[in-house]
RNA sequence: GCGGAUGUGGCGUAAUUGGUAGCCGCGCUAGACUUAGGAUCUAGUGUCGAGAGACGUGGGGGUUCGAGUCCCUUCAUCCGCACCA
């Protein structure tokens, strides 16, 4: 019998099916497990052959804990909402539901042939009802709770309420917007809507006017994580800056617990360190410079207290409400000049020229508190808006931005901190600002000879002692921007009451999305939602016409799969507690500063809520590399339909042109297929090398443009999925990006026909022998045990399937038939090959699936030998081997291996300076 | 600029603690079987050299009996962050 992977396959998927084999339950008998991939958007595309090998990896790792007795949660869903549904919807009409229903079913049909292990009981999508149910419960929740910095969580909100009533706000150490202190009887004196206001400074989801990223052609704002380089990640389309009322999520509330929880994650250094950048804590201190002529003062964050001394200039960001109070009379033209000018600027051009020094005086001064001095203060756009305060001391002597900025508008530069054995030198010769990160202070006054670090020390104890200013950490991490001007997401459980926000009832929840009679923005720009009938409360309340953003759904996801058909909560108790967290989380880098972000806030909250036990959602996370394109090309002759072999190029001018992968195999061109795949090639003409059409190829991004794209159906198709699964996993580490490259499938489609031949005497009949197996079956077999073992737990799949291969060949080579062997070998490939391995194990005569077998057990005595063929080197170069037994003396070894005939040729007489035995592994002869 | 990762045959890669560099596979070469081969099997395949042998893990230097692995230095590629005070 032949193996009829096609045949095989489609047996066993449907047997699962019928059999919910993949079904799990809580079962407090069996240690949980959780296993999970960062589910998908379904796109229109559907899946190439770079998006299943996280899936494939975790599939494997799934089945192998289940195999050791675990209780595996391995669920899948869908990121449903989305942008690419809505801007076809556009386009065509057609309700994104539609086609999101579409492409969910094509996503499903591809994952299924793949045979993976999903418990589909459990799937979620995010634009079901049931489910952003809960999407919106959380809203609600954070709307309904502020951040107590002094507890380090989240509060109810009706207990910051109670507390304003009887002691107003000074007391309260909150995460909130900047709000004017009052008392208990002014807080009672205000009006709802006065009261609402302040309320909202302190809500972890709040409405707040706030400089966001607009994206014009998209109609909508985007979240940081979704800029890059001034454009939106999705489409590639230019975003500015605009003030907007947006609802926002309070992530800077969690900053310091998101950076402290890292050290407890078992995620890859750089993923650690991408989040430590996002999140950016600095600590320094903030100091009030007098304004003169004021009695305001100007408060800046600085990391360098020390360097107070140095300071010759202020800077204000052109957005600081500093700039207007403080400009003199005769400089208001020139800075209002240069604010239209940086407004103008798009953030991509603001970007692009950041070695561009441009500002402007104001004509004002503050004082140095410490110097007395008279410092000028100046507007320019290297000074952000949205960091610390919007203001600067500038050090041009310690800061390369504030020296090229020095050097640019003549001001003065003074040197105050020197390194060990440097002399202070005339700043007036420097090329750029001298590096101060170690060093003593000079021309410091008080902090003269200091140190810098102790400088910084004494120098804020002296602030915050005469009262200027404090200790004060800062983050990076802004406010998560949580409205998008979109149809296809979660609305928002807020209407609104004299313009007022307010939650809904959660028994309102779901609040599902209306229909519009189109997508786009309404005729005076307000967004899709705008557009639905009746979209207010029964009390007639306009609805909150925005919808949330893609982050919101995928937040929580994992929590949800604990439970999903809970309709009593998001999820429960019971649930929770025995699937806690995600033990290992499988996705790519590219959520680092989005997805992993966001849902660790969310969790945090759900956790102080007490609605969670964990307050880390993913304890181990591993990040597959990207799957590129490997492209293939033809050289056309310029001006004629001609096309010359990769090797031949040089000889003519040629056009180098796209082809598709899929008509060429080991970079030969298929001739005839060529010829049909595109009208214009019908008539070609080849100059071949060696009777072949060498292609060229390169790495490059897999998309339909580049003509490589690599289906995974058609894969399936012509090897079977037990083979893509091998074959993804042995293209190299899982965590490295790899160019997919078909060309060596082959070979582990081979392996697979080899190993089915195991099972099969001459006559094609499944055959096998109970014979007892020799010493060296078991040690094929056990060696294999091991290896794999050691290899799954450390994510090293590509060394999981050269080891399968050995094993093969070597029981081949044994001529190896028996039971003992083949049985056990069944269950340590299947996690790997499931449907070749099922089909196998039951005709071995199992009634029962093989995922519910045992892994079998790794036993060291097989492996023992008694002696060792010792390689000798001679200084380090091996020259020969030689056999002694494993309990012999090393000083023994010494005179024999020194006495061997081999050895005399290289010793050419002279007695050996020293011989190093390292017993049962390596003989080294020093000469 | 800062941070991270990676450099090994024609190609994908392996070498888990410093101990035989190149496992496994692709491709290639030769052969067997075959009407045929994009099937199967056998042998070979890092480079140079007729050979003995020499060289060889991006380059240079070091530690060591011994370095792909450790240290210093340098180059290249990829990724992330970036006027963050």
């Amino acid at each position: 019998m032949d193996y009829n992977f096609n045949e095989i396959e489609q047996k066993w998927q449907q047997y699962w099916k019928e059999n919910l084999t993949y079904k799990v339950d809580i079962d407090p008998s069996k240690p949980k497990y959780y296993v999970l991939d960062m589910f998908p958007y379904p796109s229109g595309a559907g899946l190439h052959v770079g998006h299943p090998l996280g899936y494939i990896a975790s599939d494997i790792y799934s089945r192998y804990k289940t195999l050791n007795g675990f209780n595996v949660l391995h669920p899948m869903g869908y990121d449903a909402y989305g942008l690419p549904a809505e801007q076809y919807a556009i386009q065509t009409g057609q309700h994104p539901a539609v086609t999101t229903e579409v492409n969910i079913k094509r996503y499903r049909g591809q994952l299924d042939k793949i045979g993976f292990s999903y418990d589909w009981n459990r799937e979620v999508r995010t634009s079901d009802p049931h489910y952003y149910r809960w999407t919106q419960w959380v809203f609600i929740q954070m709307f309904k709770h502020w951040y107590n910095n002094d507890t380090q969580k989240a509060e109810p909100i009706d207990k910051l309420i109670s507390e304003f009533e009887t002691k107003g706000n000074s007391k309260i150490n909150a995460a909130c917007s900047e709000t004017p202190v009052f008392s208990a009887k002014q807080w009672s004196m205000m009006n709802e809507k006065e009261q609402q206001e302040i309320l909202l400074n302190y809500r972890l989801a709040y409405l707040a006017d706030t400089m966001v990223n607009w994206c014009p052609a998209l109609g909508t704002v985007l979240a940081n994580d979704e800029v890059k380089e001034g454009f939106s990640v999705r489409g590639g389309h230019p975003v500015e800056q605009k003030t907007m009322k947006q609802w926002l999520l309070r992530v800077s509330a969690y900053s310091q617990r998101l950076l402290d929880g890292l050290d407890k994650l078992n995620w890859s250094d750089s993923l650690k360190e991408i989040q430590m950048n996002w999140i950016g804590r600095s600590e320094g201190g903030e100091v009030d410079f007098k304004i003169k002529g004021h009695d305001k003062m100007m408060r800046v964050f600085t990391t360098r207290p020390d360097t107070i001394f140095g300071v010759t200039f202020m800077v204000l960001a052109p957005e600081s409400d500093f700039v207007d109070l403080i400009t003199t009379v005769d400089q208001k033209d020139a800075v209002q000049e240069y604010i239209d000018e940086t407004k103008k600027r798009t953030e991509r051009e603001r970007m692009a020229d950041v070695k561009k020094v441009s500002g402007v005086f104001t004509g004002a001064y503050v004082t140095n508190p410490f110097t007395g001095e008279d410092i000028p203060v100046w507007v320019s756009d290297y000074v952000l808006a949205g960091y610390g305060t919007g203001a600067i001391m500038a050090v041009p002597g310690h800061d390369s931005r504030d020296f090229a900025f020095a050097r640019h508008f003549n001001l003065p530069i003074i040197q105050v901190v020197v390194k060990a054995g440097d002399e202070p030198s005339d700043p007036l010769t420097w090329d750029d600002s001298y590096d101060s990160k170690e060093g003593t202070m000079i021309n410091s006054g008080f902090i003269n000879g200091l140190d810098a670090q102790e400088a910084i020390r004494k120098t804020v104890d002296e602030i915050e002692k005469r009262n200027i200013g404090t200790r004060k950490i800062n983050y990076r991490l802004r406010d998560a921007i949580f409205s998008r001007q979109r149809y296809w997401g979660e609305p928002f459980p807020v209407y609104f009451k004299d313009d007022v926000p307010y939650v809904m009832d959660e028994s309102e929840l779901p609040l599902e999305l209306p229909e519009v009679d189109k997508y786009l923005p309404t005729e005076d720009g307000q967004p899709p939602l705008g557009r639905a009938e009746n979209w207010t409360t029964k009390e007639g309340y306009p609805i909150e016409l925005s919808t949330m953003p893609g982050f919101a759904g995928s937040s929580a996801y994992y929590l949800r799969y604990m439970d999903p058909h809970n309709s009593n909560g998001l999820v429960s108790k019971e649930a929770n507690n025995y699937w806690q967290d995600v033990d290992l989380y499988i996705g790519g880098t590219e959520h680092a500063t989005g997805h992993l972000v966001y849902s660790r806030f969310w969790n945090k909250f759900l956790f102080d809520m007490g609605l969670v036990c964990k307050d880390e959602p993913y304890k181990k996370l591993v990040n597959q590399g990207m799957i590129q394109g490997r492209s293939n090309f033809v050289y056309r002759i310029k001006g004629e339909n001609k096309f010359v072999s990769f090797n031949l190029r040089n000889d003519f001018e040629v056009v180098e042109i796209h082809v598709d992968v899929n008509i060429v195999k080991h970079d030969v061109l298929d001739l005839d297929a060529f010829r049909d795949w595109n009208p214009e090639y019908k008539n070609a003409e080849f100059i071949l090398e060696e009777g072949k059409y060498v292609c060229g190829w390169a790495v490059e991004k897999m998309s339909k443009s580049m003509y490589n794209v690599v289906n995974p159906d058609d894969i399936i198709e012509q090897y079977g999925a037990d083979t893509l699964r091998l074959y993804e996993m042995f293209l190299g580490p899982l965590e490295q990006s790899k160019p997919w490259d078909t060309n060596g499938i082959d070979g582990v489609h081979k392996f697979l026909k080899k190993l089915w031949k195991l099972y099969f005497n001459q006559n094609g009949e499944f055959e096998l022998s109970n014979e007892k197996p020799t010493k060296e079956e078991y040690k094929t077999l056990h060696k294999t045990i091991k290896k794999i073992g050691d290899d799954i737990e450390r994510f090293s799949f590509n060394t999981s399937v050269s080891a399968f291969m050995i094993c093969v060949n070597e029981l081949t080579e044994q001529k190896c038939h028996k039971r003992e062997i083949l049985e056990p070998l069944l269950i340590v490939l299947s996690p790997f090959a499931p449907h070749i391995t099922e089909e196998l194990w039951h005709l071995c005569g199992h009634a029962e699936s093989i995922t519910k077998a045992t892994f079998p057990i790794f036993n060291p005595d097989y492996l023992v030998e008694d002696s060792f063929e010792y390689p000798v080197s001679f200084n380090g170069k091996m020259r020969f081997k030689i056999e002694f037994p494993l309990d012999m003396q090393k000083a023994d070894i010494e005179k024999e291996v020194v006495k061997a005939d081999v050895a005399q040729k290289w010793l050419e007489g002279k007695a050996p300076k020293k011989v190093i035995v390292v017993p049962g592994r390596i003989i080294n002869i020093v000469v």
